[in-house]
DNA sequence: GCCGCATGCTACTTGCGGGTAGAGTCGCAG
DNA sequence: CTGCGACTCTACCCGCAAGTAGCATGCGGC
């Protein structure tokens, strides 16, 4: 019954709740750290074959504990995902108040967005079905999601606009990246060769040359000198 | 208690089983249906909102029936799977054995993965979550998976080789483009504006000729004058 | 020292859905 | 026309997991 309990080493960055019982008055980091280790679970084994004695078991907390900080199962998927979202849409909005162009406030977003995919939050946000959410929540992330393809969409047109990005239909090419980035959420694991900055920068790279060799003379394509011919 | 029945009309083209019960010995054919109403349902509701009950429903007949054609839910999901996937190895397969420039066959595997991606058993394809499946059919479906991927692969090293593929990491580029075409599932529904050839052709597009602007006297890109300047 | 609230627990209820037992029913072979 | 086997049904079982009722406990304010 002292308080000499070691932290619990197997958990998602640790529970706040102590090896034997004993409470404490932080609501908010208790709450952070339920959706943390169902994001956790739901990544390992899949929104429906998490059980919320999974997550409380994680925790060393019951059930009725879980309960007491989250309505259902439902909002905890919807909490995993708004967390994960946030990234991405502060980043977005940072890009969209930069000075720079178009094509590097998009490689911002890439990178961003990248980093949260791969994330603890990723699987989350790229495999939770509208079909699992009430309409009202299912709704929500719809307009969440959206707001993160439009704004996609708008930088590439602004790029085309301010000629950083090449001619396109914006909407199959936000759709293009959006897939590939999501995607990240499928085969990346933690600890892998490269870091999730490593791989959006891989991707921007992919998706900004393309696969078709350049004919040598294009070495000069980085427009410092202005409009170099030859 | 004639057979004069409407064939029923709001399922997925439609039920072997005529409306008053009358038996008939194809065996396969019924069998198919199932696995395609299977694919179906799973895409509109999601793999584990989808009750044998209403896969049975959707074909006039009921739950046991389907239990007379396949063993279990979990091969119901395999099934939708392979029978997606097929397409995309046949393609492969053929590609592997093309004249073409490593860059065309490519061309060629895209087309028809969109295509699956867009079919009916797309979803299956996509979103079949190795946590919902015995440890030996997912092993399976790794395995295919790993093929298709392992033969992107194979085309861009080849396309490297034979110059018609700018120098890339072939890993990162293969996850790149099966993401984009992956994610189609997701927003990709019937009677869209786009084909599913059309959203291919673009997204080659965007794949080979990439963001950045050309410069102008890239316009000579296809190597058929040889090294215009200007 | 004691009260009240925040927190956590044990012990349930409930419904749903996967899967099955076993009894018909129809068509076809002979 | 009869019997067999392919097929389909009705009526179940059973386990699991979401969610809840209501009690226990310890902390912090006073």
């Amino acid at each position: 019954m002292t308080n000499a309990e070691r932290p619990p080493e197997h958990l998602p960055a640790g529970s706040p709740w102590p090896a034997r019982r004993l409470h404490k008055r932080d609501r908010d980091s208790k709450r952070v750290a339920i959706i943390r280790a169902a994001a956790h679970a739901f990544s390992e084994h899949g929104f429906h074959n998490t059980s919320i004695d999974m997550i409380a078991r994680a925790l060393r907390i019951t059930k009725p504990t879980v309960y007491y900080y989250v309505a259902n199962k439902e909002q905890l998927l919807f909490e995993c995902f708004v967390a994960g979202l946030e990234r991405i849409r502060t980043a977005m909005s940072r890009a969209g108040r930069l000075p720079e162009r178009a094509s590097e406030r998009l490689q911002l977003v890439i990178s961003n967005y990248a980093q949260a995919i791969a994330s603890e939050y990723g699987w989350c946000m790229v495999r939770a079905e509208d079909q699992d959410l009430s309409p009202a929540m299912s709704a929500q992330i719809k307009a969440l999601k959206s707001e993160i393809d439009q704004g996609i969409r708008r930088l590439l047109r602004e790029g085309m606009r301010d000629g950083s990005i090449q001619r396109c239909d914006p909407k199959m090419t936000a759709f293009a990246i959006a897939g590939a980035l999501n995607w990240i959420a499928h085969w990346y694991r933690q600890n892998q060769s490269m870091s999730p900055r490593q791989i959006a920068a891989a991707f921007a790279s992919i998706f900004y040359a393309g696969l078709s060799p350049r004919v040598a003379a294009d070495k000069a394509r980085r427009p410092k000198a202005p409009a170099v011919h030859k």
